[in-house]
DNA sequence: TCTGGGGTCCTAGGACCC
DNA sequence: TCTGGGGTCCTAGGACCC
């Protein structure tokens, strides 16, 4: 038996604990660069907002809705996140942390009303850290979501479903009769691995509902489309197919790319951004224990401005794996220099770490080890000094040392201060 | 004027091997 | 006139997730 516990409206949640003055207000959390809403409280989704939304269409569809945005502030998100999943490891004996705003929980062995134990961990929650949650419970990890569906479907939309489900729903208490009735009462495009494009295909041969899916012959899916819808049709009939991961692998690329706050055409900054890139994505390379084999460079104008349009990538070869600094940002600048082009209005730019491998399966060379032991310690150091007294309070230099000069930086113009992160953004309880 | 970022898995097809 | 069978590895692209 599964549970997921699912922070609602997660970031919009974790904006208005700190400022309880938006509840009950249309509150959108902006994407990097303020582009588009990547989070919305229950009154912005009410307003019709879409997820993914440019914000200069919502301002004009809008205009008098009182709509509050906020810039994306991770670090306060990334630490409530931190919290929550702490609270509600509590529910069973194994958790997987799926995303920042949800986690499964493994019931087994758990004995008692499940349906009970949920709620009092959803108050918990709430009352410890102020974010509210929908926790759904299932036999497997697709019927786990879909529950949580329900349970907040219901919670947001009181008679959306049949039953009392608000805030927490457990299928596999229901009656069949029940559960088929909700399956019917929910869209197949709510299903967990069910996206847009299977989801037309599916509507196309005239199914519909949840229901719909449930019933199709596992083996017909598999042949007319993939074994992993198969997969996901067998979790939808209690066969668990999905195993909980509790100790999540090493990733196996890590990724840093941004869009710019405004087209940049100079080489300089070019340089600049993948460097700063590159400092990042070690950062987190190193914090896994990995090294990197091939790095990915890619910069491309903005797909959509009218223009020119301009699209590079280069793949290149580490001499060795490395997980240095110093290495990867040589290497995203010589990438740059590949594909940099003058004259070309670039908004975005990225790099990937590829081919990772862990740091102890090292091929030995003659004569570099000591440099290889030297590189790890400095790293060492310049992380530590990172993370105590801030992101960037040492890097490389290549990566822009001056504010002004880099122009490549996104724009945040709404950004909450770290609440829970920094001592000077400590919040002041006044009496 | 203004449109995010970071991942995973699966499949098909090409290249190559014996 | 006639041209096998079985396998691996890699890559690109599609689809999905949050």
């Amino acid at each position: 038996m599964y549970a997921l516990v699912d922070g609602n409206n997660f970031y919009s949640s974790c904006e208005i604990v700190f400022r309880p003055s938006l509840l009950g207000v249309p509150l959108i959390v902006a994407s990097n660069n303020d582009g588009c809403a990547i989070s919305r409280s229950d009154e912005a989704k009410s307003l019709g907002i879409k997820m993914g939304q440019p914000l200069f269409e919502v301002r004009r569809q809008f205009p008098d809705a009182g709509v509050v945005i906020v810039s994306a502030n991770f670090a306060l998100y990334g630490d409530i996140s931190n919290r929550m999943m702490g609270i509600a490891a509590g529910l069973g004996p194994q958790q997987e942390i799926y995303s920042i705003d949800e986690c499964f929980s493994s019931l087994a062995g758990m004995s008692g009303d499940l349906s009970q134990r949920a709620r009092r961990m959803r108050e918990r929650i709430l009352q410890w850290i102020g974010i509210p949650t929908g926790i759904g419970i299932g036999p497997t990890k697709t019927l786990a979501k879909l529950a949580n569906h329900v349970a907040k479907s219901a919670a947001r939309k009181p008679g959306s479903y049949p039953g009392e489900f608000a805030h927490v729903c457990n299928l596999a208490a229901l009656p069949s009769s029940d559960f088929e009735a909700l399956l019917d009462a929910t869209d197949l495009g709510e299903i967990w691995g069910i996206g847009p494009r299977i989801g037309a295909q599916l509507r196309g041969e005239g199914l519909n509902t949840a229901l719909d899916v449930v019933r199709m012959d596992p083996a017909m899916v598999r042949r007319r489309w993939s074994v992993v819808l198969e997969r996901t049709v067998r979790e939808l009939q209690g066969q668990p197919c999905i195993a909980l991961e509790d100790a999540p692998p090493p990733k196996r690329e890590i990724a840093c790319t941004r869009s710019f706050g405004h087209p940049v055409t100079a080489l300089e900054p070019m340089l600049q951004a993948v460097s700063e890139f590159a400092a990042l994505a070690g950062k987190k390379l190193r914090s896994q224990g990995s090294r990197a084999g091939q790095m990915l460079v890619f910069a491309h104008t903005s797909p959509f401005r009218p223009g020119r349009s301009y699209s590079k990538a280069v793949t290149l070869a580490l001499r060795r794996p490395s997980s240095s600094t110093l290495d990867l940002v040589a290497t995203a600048a010589r990438g740059m220099r590949t594909i940099y082009r003058p004259g070309v209005q670039f908004m975005k730019a990225g790099i990937m770490l590829l081919d990772l491998v862990p740091e102890g399966c090292q091929q030995g060379e003659l004569a570099l080890d000591s440099d290889a032991q030297a590189s790890g310690r400095l790293m060492s150091a310049v992380d530590a000094i990172n993370d105590r007294y801030g992101r960037g309070a040492i890097r490389v230099a290549s990566a822009g040392v001056q504010a002004r000069v880099r122009e490549w930086e996104m724009r945040q113009e709404m950004r909450t201060p770290d609440y829970t992160t920094r001592w000077k953004d400590l919040p002041v309880a006044r009496a």
